[in-house]
DNA sequence: CTTGTAGGGTTGTCTGATAACCTTGTATGG
DNA sequence: CCATACAAGGTTATCAGACAACCCTACAAG
């Protein structure tokens, strides 16, 4: 018996900002259109207009509106948007999975080929870390994937190069944590094996100073890891 | 005689959230801390509470912060963060805007490989009609990148792959934007003729659905382009 | 030792008001 | 007729205070 996790409504403004973003994006207000004023939006949505205020704000930070005081708040063009933002929920579509997938695969190859170039002592004993806490994790729902997260943050690190850390980390964290709520199940010992040898495999190629083939034993361990979650990646 | 400053204190509640994001990056709030209370947080800054609610949830939008009601706001592990943004600023600096480039460049290779395998009509469409902006453009500071970004938009979208479009659009958005403040010039009628050569080859490659000729267009493109900026990549 | 309950503190939301600002229409003076 | 100034109304930005919802802690009761 267990129980399931209830959803406690949570937040109104984060709802009502979702509410309108979905008004945007669904095309309801096209680019430049003025929004309606807080006060007819906080009568709408039966809120008071702090709510709406925190709602518009926040679709502001993203960039999705622009307000100007004394006039209104405006829909932006679309493809100047402030930030990148993957909604979680959108991951456990599986056909989503996949094209996520199929994004990090060229950005890890490269990193791995980049970390092979540009590593210092200091990031391969960041990497040796992460590989060692693979080999000890004694469960592979906590420990060891927090430990195959570390292993790709470190080699996003050594790459010398900010934005591999930033998009990289960032995307193999969502990844991750959209396999373990759509797939919570503890791994067999084998397939535990089988996935801490790929990871050796990058390691020694990225220590060797080996680019072409840390690029290649990446490819392989992600169409791998993929293929054991029942996806098929497109070769590249 | 000179005039008043007119600094136009812009947005109360931004530079506020500016001001605590810097204390938590600056680690004068570790990891897990609890923030001041936001009664004690507005009689600091001298504003009112919804100023400082304001500047919280932008904070929290950004995944800087968490707040539980009834409890406070807390820092958050700097790696999860809810979402990925590239300030305008940071991209100034030559060796940003190189390592930049390295990022797009692996995602903008297998971007073309898979546009020319998934295109349909409705995309070969668009980039035909980029093209032909390029081609008809009169200068190359307005109409010209307008006509790059939609071509290397549509070569986005015709990947079948959402995330390809998203984060292909934000990166070569920044990246042109980047490069407008920073090199103001307009290009010669020679390099041009050349720029628009790379595009039609990509183009030629991708309606003809060679996904290995599409892949190495782009990267020649990419390189030479960034060469034209006096950036050298790594070939990859 | 466990459970229930009261209290204080904090965030979430509501209400109303004022300030700052923009747009528009109208009057004024040339 | 045209340009400027001014008034009016609408909208966002900010303020102030209150109550609701919630969490934590401590203490009493069994």
């Amino acid at each position: 018996m267990s129980f399931q996790q209830l959803s406690r409504t949570e937040h109104l403004p984060k709802r009502i900002a979702e509410e309108i973003g979905r008004g945007i994006a669904g095309g309801r207000f096209a680019s430049g259109d003025k929004l309606p004023t807080e006060h007819i939006l906080a009568q709408t949505f039966g809120v008071s207009r702090s709510v709406v205020r925190e709602a518009i704000a926040q679709l502001r930070n993203e960039g999705m509106v622009e307000t100007r005081q004394g006039v209104g708040a405006f829909v932006t063009d679309p493809q100047r948007r402030a930030t990148i933002r993957v909604e979680q929920a959108s991951l456990a579509d599986p056909v989503s999975l996949r094209n996520f997938f199929q994004l990090r695969l060229p950005l890890e190859i490269e990193a791995a080929r980049l970390a092979a170039r540009h590593r210092t002592p200091a990031e391969i004993a960041a990497l040796d870390e992460a590989l060692d806490g693979m080999v000890k994790a004694r469960d592979w729902l906590d420990e060891g994937v927090k430990a195959d997260l570390a292993f790709h943050r470190a080699l996003a690190a050594a790459t010398q190069n900010e934005f591999y850390a930033i998009f990289l980390g960032y995307i193999a964290e969502k990844t991750s944590t959209s396999i373990n709520t759509s797939f919570p199940r503890e791994m067999g010992a084998e397939i535990v094996k089988v996935t801490i040898g790929e990871h050796a495999a990058i390691h020694g190629a990225v220590v060797a100073g080996d680019a072409a083939r840390a690029g290649e034993a990446m490819r392989q361990h992600l169409i791998n890891s993929a293929a054991r979650l029942g996806i098929t990646l497109e070769a590249g």
